[in-house]
DNA sequence: GCGACAG
DNA sequence: ATCTTGTCGC
């Protein structure tokens, strides 16, 4: 891959990126569909797996899709790696199950990015939707220490602008990094990950996609449309 | 120049 | 992401 398109690509593509002021911009209302992306890779095969689950509502089930990988993975572009990969695995969601989410979550980075434009800032941009990033590591150093209680926050800064912020989710573990990716605004991308984190240090739809591509590559799930696992 | 670098 | 078991701790 020739980086040098790449890094003009997402320079591009970072500018049609769209985060709304504290108060505007997407809010979760009850019975909304929520689709959270994780991906396993064996090879140059991606196991995609789609949690849909209703805010503040019922966990529908996953949706399994194994897809081809097109690129590379290159640090800082993850994006044009697992990207196009989600968008293909979401329109197989709209066009086989008939499933529309009003947002979506992403493991990955939203805007808190060297050039502010992670995995779910490029999945915005190409659906118009909203969507929120939440990574295990951070892509941004920043400084300062975060309070151990579930809830604390640092902010994770690049020119005096926030752009993300360290999320401790339970008290006494290590934080997660929140950052919108698109259509939804700081505050309410950490509303959205507290809310689901409520018993681990990761969104339990994050946890839930997770096991589920695991399980899908090992060949213990098949394609298509799987009913919600149990226990947790 | 060297190391670090989401998944 | 993956290569990899049991073990410690809440």
């Amino acid at each position: 891959m020739d980086i040098k398109a790449l890094e003009a690509q997402q320079i591009e593509m970072a500018q049609q990126v769209v985060i709304p002021s504290e108060n505007e911009g997407y809010h979760p209302s009850e019975g909304d569909i929520l689709v959270t992306f994780d991906v396993q890779y064996i090879q140059e095969e991606a196991f995609v797996a789609l949690d849909v689950q209703e805010w503040k509502g019922a966990i529908k089930g996953t949706f399994l899709k194994k897809l081809p990988t097109p690129n590379s993975y290159v640090p800082s572009f993850f994006a044009f790696r697992e990207g196009p990969v989600l968008w293909q695995a979401y329109q197989a969601l709209i066009e086989e199950q008939s499933i529309k989410a009003n947002c979506l979550l992403i493991d990955g980075h939203g805007i808190a990015h060297p050039r502010q434009f992670g995995v779910a800032s490029w999945l915005g941009v190409k659906t118009s939707l909203p969507t929120v990033g939440c990574a295990k590591q951070t892509l941004l150093k920043f400084h300062g220490g975060i309070a151990s209680n579930r809830g604390a926050t640092l902010n994770i800064q690049q020119n005096k602008q926030t752009l993300g912020f360290a999320l401790r989710t339970q008290t006494a573990t290590k934080p997660v990094f929140v950052s919108p990716g698109h259509l939804i605004s700081l505050s309410q991308s950490v509303d959205i990950i507290l809310e689901f984190a409520s018993r681990y240090r990761l969104p339990e739809p994050i946890r839930r996609a997770d096991q589920a591509a695991r399980a899908f590559a090992k060949n213990e799930l098949e394609e298509g449309w799987n009913a919600p696992m149990l226990l947790g």
